[in-house]
DNA sequence: GATAATTGTAAGGCAAACCTAACAAATTTT
DNA sequence: AAAATTTGTTAGGTTTGCCTTACAATTATC
C-alpha cells in the first residue's frame, strides 16, 4: 500500500500525534514526550522527520497538522494496535497492561496481509 | 526469567547461529551472513557482543560453541518463533513464506507471557 | 610447497534514535 | 509589564547495527 516504511519509532510518533490530536484538537510536544517516554528534544526531531516525508506540516514555533496521508498512516496504525489489543486481550486473555504493550510492539512488525487474517478471525471467533 | 535484554538483532544472530549448529556441528561466519543477509564483518561483530555477554565462547579465529546459557536463550527463541510460525500457518492461513517472515519478526517483541498463552492456545484449537 | 581462493578480523564511516545542556519563544504568575 | 515557568529548538554526543575497504589467517588447488 504506502511505500513510506516508516520506522517503529516513527509509527509510534504519529500514532501518539494523531491520539493526543483526536483528545485535544492540539499537539504540544511535551505530550508526546511524556507519553513516549522521550524527551522533547527527540519529539523535535521526529516532527522534523514526519513533516519531510509529508505526513504531517509544521514549522518552527508552529501548530501541527496532518496531511491526508499522514492521517491515512496514523488510522492505519491504530487500526492494528485496536486488533491486536483485542486479540491479545479478548482471546488470549492477557491483562489490559500487558496486551496493551505486546499490541505497540507487534502493531510495527506484523504485515498487512497477517493483519487482515487476524481481523476476519478474531471477528469470526467473537459470534 | 533472563535479564539479558538481547537486541532484536542479537537474537537474531544467536537463533541463526544454533540453527546452523545443529544443521552443520559447526558454525562459519559466512553461513551466519548468507543467512542473515549481513556482512561477514557484522558477523565478527555480533559474535563478539555475544561473547561479551556470556552466550558464547569465540576466540579469534577460533571455532564457536554455546555456553549453557546461550544454548537456553538460542532454544527459547527457536520456541517462540516455532509456536507464532504455527499460528500464523496453521490458523491464520498465511502461507508458508509469510508466516515465517511474521513469525521472525514478533519474536522479538512478544512478551513470555503472551507466548505461553499463545502455546496453550494453539494447542487448544487445535484438538 | 607456492599460489589462489575463501574466510575472519580490524579500522573507519554512516544513519537512526536516543540523550544532555543551553538557549529562544511563549505563556503564566505576580 | 516584569519575572518566572513552561515549551520548542539547536548543537553536540552516545549507542547500535550496519556498511566498505584492507589485510590476516586458513584452506584448497595446482
Amino acid at each position: 500500500m504506502n511505500e513510506l516504511n516508516l520506522s517503529a519509532s516513527l509509527e509510534d510518533y504519529i500514532e501518539a500525534l494523531y491520539e493526543i490530536y483526536e483528545q485535544n484538537q492540539a499537539v504540544k510536544a511535551v505530550e508526546v514526550a511524556k507519553r513516549l517516554n522521550v524527551k522533547r528534544s527527540s519529539v523535535t526531531e521526529a516532527l522534523k522527520n514526519l513533516a519531510t516525508k509529508g505526513l504531517i506540516n509544521h514549522g518552527r514555533y508552529e501548530e501541527i497538522t496532518f496531511t491526508k496521508l499522514g492521517e491515512d498512516v496514523a488510522k492505519e496504525v491504530i487500526k492494528k494496535h485496536k486488533i491486536l489489543y483485542r486479540f491479545f486481550y479478548e482471546i488470549l486473555g492477557l491483562d489490559t497492561v500487558e496486551a496493551s504493550e505486546n499490541a505497540c510492539k507487534v502493531e510495527h512488525v506484523i504485515s498487512n496481509n497477517a493483519l487482515e487474517k487476524l481481523i476476519s478471525y478474531v471477528e469470526k471467533i467473537e459470534k
